[in-house]
DNA sequence: ACCTGAACACCGTTCAAGT
DNA sequence: ACCTGAACACCGTTCAAGT
């Protein structure tokens, strides 16, 4: 085991850290590496040092924000109220740090996949088919992109309105084909456990 | 009648058909005013005679755009058919356009009531209860706005399949709240055409 | 009356020069 | 080995000075 760094005046877990700082203050809009290397009392030349690129500065504070957000779904979850509480929890947290969503949303460091599958896996075990599956998927992920990235919650529109109500009310929409006493077609019996994920992952 | 100005050396109109053209060619990112005004053939100053700041000039480019593709419900026509021909169009021309969508979303120059008042008719109008329409319609809007924010036509993940056609999907799905044969709640009877408009426009 | 062109105050990014 | 601070090539926006 090499011996840990002696106090590191800078690195990049605290930039990411500061960033997330300054953004949840101003939003990506008004964030500048100049204002950060200020907050840091660093040198615009020394904050560079740790990292290649603004851009890839804002991937990490997305993943990070990601990260904290996401849980996976735990044995004995119900799957449907899983899926509906990470998806109100990424809105939420995302709501926070405003112009962030977009370094979330379609970035390789936070992978489709990642969320897509387990997303994917939930839906079949309700009972969802393939296709149903794929759509409802697809509809969700589009949904929620756009409630994050048409800033929703500081709309016009909606200001008088509880917007994470709306939000919410929207999600259920979505995961919610069909009324509950539906019997136009027999749903898989559902297993208390997610289903196996039988799809590859094929990026990381 | 005032007379006609004879060839006016540079006007508002112009200048946002020359910045379509060059938000076609490389998207609102790749977009700056003193590329605009060399294409114009004007000076940087010349330019900013006509319009206030660039924001304002992307918000009438968006306006544009979005007049070029709005077209009303027409006697007869299917509301239906008539909502997902709209959104899909929307789609598309906004597509073409890459970046300029946020400049059409939650925009006072396209009021969110020039869209949402006839979407909500029109739901009403094809046997959607009142809180049904609500919900529709933010899900609907949602959607559109993530599927155009997230750049989708352009992910890597969909990048082999037909983005329209899955677009396309999720509009159904959002529209067929109940299969065809539904009888669970007795539709309020379709006119064939709109239902008049009942809600107040309160924003211009 | 309209336009030019330089200037101002910011960016993200780089890099010689210091310690 | 790490950091500084100036520089570079861009921005959006403004405005005296020209015609």
């Amino acid at each position: 085991v090499p011996a840990a760094k002696p106090r590191a005046t800078l690195n990049a877990d605290d930039i990411v850290e500061t960033a997330l700082a300054l953004i949840r203050e101003r939003g990506v809009g008004g964030f500048s590496m100049r204002q950060l290397s200020d907050r840091l009392g660093a040198s615009l030349g020394a904050t560079y040092r740790h990292l290649p690129t603004k851009d890839a500065l804002l991937e990490l504070c997305g993943k990070a924000v990601f990260d904290r957000s996401w849980r996976p779904l735990q044995d004995g979850e119900d799957p449907m109220e899983w899926l509906q509480a990470q998806v109100m929890s990424l809105y939420h947290v995302l709501g926070e740090h405003r112009g962030l969503a977009s370094y979330v949303i379609r970035r390789p460091r936070v992978s489709a996949r990642d969320v897509a599958d387990p997303v994917h896996d939930v839906l079949l075990s309700a009972g969802f088919t393939e296709d149903e599956a794929i759509t409802t998927g697809v509809v969700l992920t589009l949904y929620l992109a756009g409630a994050l990235l048409s800033d929703f919650e500081h709309s016009v529109t909606v200001e008088t309105a509880d917007a994470g109500a709306l939000i919410a009310a929207g999600v259920k929409f979505i995961l919610t084909r069909k009324g509950p006493g539906d019997a136009t077609k027999p749903a898989a019996p559902a297993p208390k456990t997610a289903a196996p994920r039988a799809r590859r992952t094929t990026r990381r």
